[in-house]
DNA sequence: CATTAGCAGTAAATCGATTTAATAGTGTTA
DNA sequence: TAACACTATTAAATCGATTTACTGCTAATG
């Protein structure tokens, strides 16, 4: 058996497609439709477990019911972790996800999203790459809701939900100044990024307060571990008066510990580590890493509500909200965790 | 500017939208079109840019492009990198990727499909629930292609990817025996997913093979991670003879890591640790945790190869395959770690 | 010379919904 | 009693493509 269509409900119940439509969407008291005729329809919809055709729905209203999410790397536990709870609530309103990797790419990137315009995607979710400010804008002013999160476009004007960058590398060197360190490195990618260069400017920021000399790695940005895994080596084994040091995201955290536990450093006697997110890399790594913690659940529900929000508004004169949210440092110390004993 | 239609197309070059159609889709010559007015045709598309509609596109032909992939859960690495991988390989081959988690879930999973199904995708990739067989039964009854991976149901007659679980473990725990191990735990979900059962016989036929008793703890699947700890927890408490263990998924090792942390407890000198899948935490705990790490890249290049084959191939009498891929132990020990030292 | 074949293309049907504009019947009002 | 409003429903247009089935036209064949 195959699928029903709307006409052949109606056909067999000797009423017109129109009246089948109006009363499944509901509008059958508007359009006055007798209240038996009403059950009788609706009786039959179930009985037979009638769904519409979404797509030929789509095509006549113009909304799909997806949205499309663009991240960095979906297979990064960060971006993994957003997908995931923005997925159930979506889920929960009705909503579908397409989600893609950028890569940080901007051509892979404009190439996504004319596939997401092709799909006809509601709205869009994006932690976009530098030089996409022009299609971004352009689905603006399409009249697309877009909703930027991790990071902002500066000259873009459109909603977008980031943590407060500057401050939680600010506050991280300043813990380490307290605990007495000197001598604090920062590694992290090369970018111009909202959010990286915030990062930046928090670490010297706090660095200079203190009169300390910031002493600073910058690395290309690059899927591959090696690329990233090399220049660490590299910057360890030439500052060899580090005491502690800042990684300025979880890949080059990741990364950073793999070189510190090759080169056989020991954390944090020989060199402090703060990471950049918090996740069970760097809760278990032992003894301890102290990390800048993400309100995950936060920024997802954020993200989603603003978007969900701009959907079922029409009106599109709003002033575009920049949702900052707090950090937390999970400070890790070794004496804590030793006296942890059985 | 709204977007063009192949209407629009058609007047301003003053032919019939049939021929643009036939054009665009690659059937000139099959329908001998003058080789002037295709590139007439042509030309004009490339410089406006048109892009004909895919709703419109998929309700006439019945073709999504779309592939829908269910995993258990996007946020664990596991199945977050085969989505990853995935993903790219379908958007070269010019499909796009619906995911969503299943949480193990049935009743949500079917949902899901029925969710799919509305949406017309042309194939499904599926790591199923059980108890799921009736739904996936229909999908093929009604011609679609499906493919399972990471475990599969063994009523269910279709194509599946998968590794050799039983080989995994007991190749682990026979590592572990070699190594003088007396009291080798395993601690893992309770199912009786394929996957599952075959790890526990694994680890099971290596135990008796040397005469040594099994040590089980079996916990019910729980995204809520307090749930998988605590058990663990008592688990290892009552336990104390044991000198290895081994964990029988990813999510579990890590919360068994946790664990272990807190309890204190040093890893390999108090207790031997074998993980399923091998990934950063597992790579970075130090001194060592061996790893069974499942060949990521093939399994998602098995997977879609396999679906674009029956996507392409409209003959659906093909027996289904089984491919078992091979997984490797990944042997860290502390005396490796130690030794390298800069 | 009627018929067939080949050419170059198109009109119209179709996919499955939503939505606009219309209709037929009844009651009410000026 | 003509005009109007109200009720309950529907025919037809529409979204934007693909696909089927045709149309003239010329040239060739028997």
């Amino acid at each position: 058996m195959k699928k029903l269509s709307i006409v052949d409900i109606a056909n067999h119940l000797n009423v017109s497609k129109t009246t089948v439509s109006f009363i499944l969407n509901g509008r059958a008291q508007e359009k006055r439709i007798g209240k038996e005729l009403v059950e009788r329809v609706q009786k039959f919809v179930d009985e037979v477990g009638y769904k519409p055709n979404s797509l030929a729905k789509s095509l006549r209203t113009g909304k799909s019911n997806i949205i499309g999410l663009m991240v960095e790397d979906i297979s990064n536990p960060f971006f993994a972790s957003i997908a995931r709870l923005i997925e159930d609530r979506a889920y929960k309103n009705g909503y579908k996800i397409i989600y893609c990797s950028t890569d940080n790419d901007t051509l892979k990137t404009q190439e996504l999203i004319n596939m997401f315009r092709d799909r006809h995607v509601d709205g869009y979710i994006i932690a976009p790459p530098e030089g996409i400010e022009g299609d971004i804008d352009e689905l603006l002013k399409d009249g697309m809701p877009v909703v930027l999160f991790d990071r902002h476009l500066p000259n873009v004007l459109t909603d977008y939900v980031e943590i407060d960058n500057l401050y939680s590398t600010y506050n991280a060197a300043r813990h380490l100044i307290q605990q007495g360190y000197k001598n604090i490195g920062f590694v992290t990618f090369s970018s111009s990024q909202t959010q990286m260069t915030a990062r930046m400017k928090g670490y010297k920021d706090a660095l200079k307060e203190s009169g300390l000399k910031p002493i600073i790695q910058e690395i290309v940005f690059n899927q591959n571990e090696e690329f990233i895994i090399k220049p660490i080596t590299t910057f360890l084994k030439k500052h060899k008066e580090l005491d502690a040091v800042i990684f300025g995201t979880n890949h080059v955290g990741t990364c950073g510990l793999k070189v510190i536990n090759s080169m056989g450093i020991k954390v944090p006697e020989d060199l402090a580590v703060v990471s950049f997110d918090d996740y069970d890399v760097f809760q278990l790594f032992s003894p301890s890493v102290t990390a800048i913690a993400q309100p995950i659940e936060e920024i997802a529900d954020k993200v989603i509500t603003v978007l969900l929000n701009k959907l079922n508004s029409s009106v599109n004169g709003k002033e575009p909200q920049a949702i900052v949210l707090k950090t937390e440092l999970n400070i890790r110390d070794s004496s804590k965790m030793t006296a942890n004993v059985i």
